[in-house]
DNA sequence: AATGAATGAGCCTTCATTCAT
DNA sequence: CATGAATGAAGGCTCATTCAT
């Protein structure tokens, strides 16, 4: 029927789609959610306005899949990190290192926020957002659960110690916004360290 | 006419430019900085949109002026707390306990990250925003050295460990947002043990 | 409190409003309601686009109040035809003249037809429109009721009558539109005469 | 290559005409003439949006295809009846009641409005609508003419009340908009009364 | 000081039409 | 002929800010 290559153009559709996402989030990253409109966002993907309307419904649906895609992608990591045989410490740390080195990963908090916040947000997009990050929760209690049970974890409730070490995370993350110098360095040997039991009040 | 009317007429001025703040501090964490307009401001204030205008600059204004509040008070707040004689995890505790506590605290977090992002406002905003945030960082540094002296607290630069409670204390409160359910509760005493030195490896 | 006279302000205001509505139905007897948008009404009004929104929540609101205010017109010039001592066929001869004289009618039938049909407009409007059209019906066929009592007006269901009266007269109304000539007089007269009963069938 | 290709082609182009006209006038009748675009249409007929420009050059000159086929479909079903042998007032009733029993009528009537007073429609266009409306005119006259003669049909000028029939039948066919409940029953026997001389003031 | 009507720029979104494939 | 991605011009609506009263 098509005279065109239904197959390459489903593909093309899908590459598209990924390089608005990502255009979108190196907008936000670099303006701010509150600015980033949609102008903008089809500017930096080199399209026109109408056109990111053929791939996206709405600026909502947009951010609503930024935010999807880096939570999912996020969620897969963690879950990846909790199969493999390591010590828990070190998947912290380089869960961590990883997560700060990526100058678009404050984004994605700053997101989550906006859409949790603003009223005008689809109801059903904030319980969705919600629901995966509490997801997200629980492979890093797994991993907290086996450091704790190899004794290099500090006790407590480790969904608990999860929450608290993601916290932080997003907390530190936030405060290397672009244009914004803090006068003190992230390490993260320093940040697993607070979750980590103390050599000599582990149990023999 | 008289000097006392001036004075008196001074005050009222100063009243009402607080009862906007707290106004305003009120729409933000009840609709989202995004949704927090000017009418809406005014409206909470009790007063109409072209009044707010004789005590504020612009929107703006007020924002920044409701951070800078946020920040002085919160600033004194540690600053008192450093002086106080009590042990250096109790006051960790009731900084803790007391910041969980209050719902609007979110509202100042949301705003430190919209006014640092959003590129209209104002960089000098920016920056002074940075500039006391950092500097509000000292009396928590402090608190942490004299727990390090006293030996409860876990050992590192003690600005970089104050950096990192202030961090997860705001990470927290995001996870606070108004009408999001967080599965997980927040304990002050949890958190302080993180930053606690264990009773079993402390120097004699 | 305001230094301005409030009872002046809120009289300015529904005089604001009932321009606004004029101004609309102006246009959209000039234009079409297809071609009629806000813009041209503010200018028609002599307003800015902004302000039109300071009076009207939006487009749908302003079409539904001009349609509104007409059907609302006009069943109460029915109503008040019906309570008059005047024999039916003349009643009906007066309304159908003033009907037809009025150029901005069609408007009004086209404007019910547009808000019945278009999809995107409020049910809940449209269920007005279609109330008010049904109670409209009442009145005139009262008036159908007692031109058969006096045995002037054709037999049959005084509703039907006059719905089809009222048809009539849309229909009519319709070929009215502006720039579009059709080469056929209308005669109040001629009309009434279709729901006549005549002279020499009628009961003695 | 052959002739017989080009004229099977030419039929398939022209078949391809009218099923695009069928969708549209579907479309048309589902979502009103104001949501009726080309995605929608083209969907309908399952072809795509482009393809459907190799058989109309516009929205409009679709629009203005599907008023003019219906017009002229009208137009020869009247003159049909004309030439019957049947009494005039068997006419009309066949004319009115196949008229309203087509649910897709009132989208002509509407369109016929739309044409007409749409300023951004070409002027030909709505000069021809109006041309055609009126040439309908003569059949639906001479049928009064008949009736006339017969003595069935009330005086008057058969074309003013051609004319008046038309109008009543559009007025009501207005009334029949899709999900739009009228508590009263349309009759064509109480429509062709209106319009028949009564027996007992016939001429002898 | 107090009011809120007025302004106008800017944002999101739609859609008729074109065009490379 | 067939496709649907791409364009760009409107249109509806919001809102910070101003200003006459």
């Amino acid at each position: 029927m098509s005279p065109r290559n239904v197959e390459k153009d489903q593909l093309l559709r899908e590459t598209r789609r990924e390089h608005i996402l990502d255009c979108a989030l190196q907008v936000i990253a670099k303006q701010g959610i509150d600015s980033a409109n949609v102008k903008d966002i089809a500017k930096e993907a080199g399209l026109s306005v109408g056109n990111v309307y053929n791939y996206f419904n709405s600026k909502d649906d947009i951010f609503s899949a930024v935010l999807q895609r880096g939570q999912i992608n996020y969620g897969r990591k963690i879950s990846d990190h909790a199969l493999l045989e390591l010590d828990a410490r070190d998947k912290l740390h380089e869960i961590c290192e990883s997560w700060i080195a990526t100058p678009e990963n404050w984004a994605f908090t700053i997101m989550l926020q906006s859409i949790r916040t603003n009223e005008t947000v689809n109801p059903e997009l904030r319980e969705a957002a919600t629901r995966r990050f509490t997801a997200n929760l629980e492979p890093m209690a797994e991993i907290m659960r086996q450091g704790q049970e190899a004794g290099v974890i500090v006790e407590g409730d480790p969904k608990q110690l999860a929450f608290y070490f993601v916290s932080l995370i997003q907390g530190l993350t936030l405060q290397l916004a672009p244009g914004y110098e803090i006068p003190v360095s992230i390490q993260a040997k320093t940040i697993v360290r607070l979750f980590s039991q103390p050599e000599n009040s582990r149990k023999k």
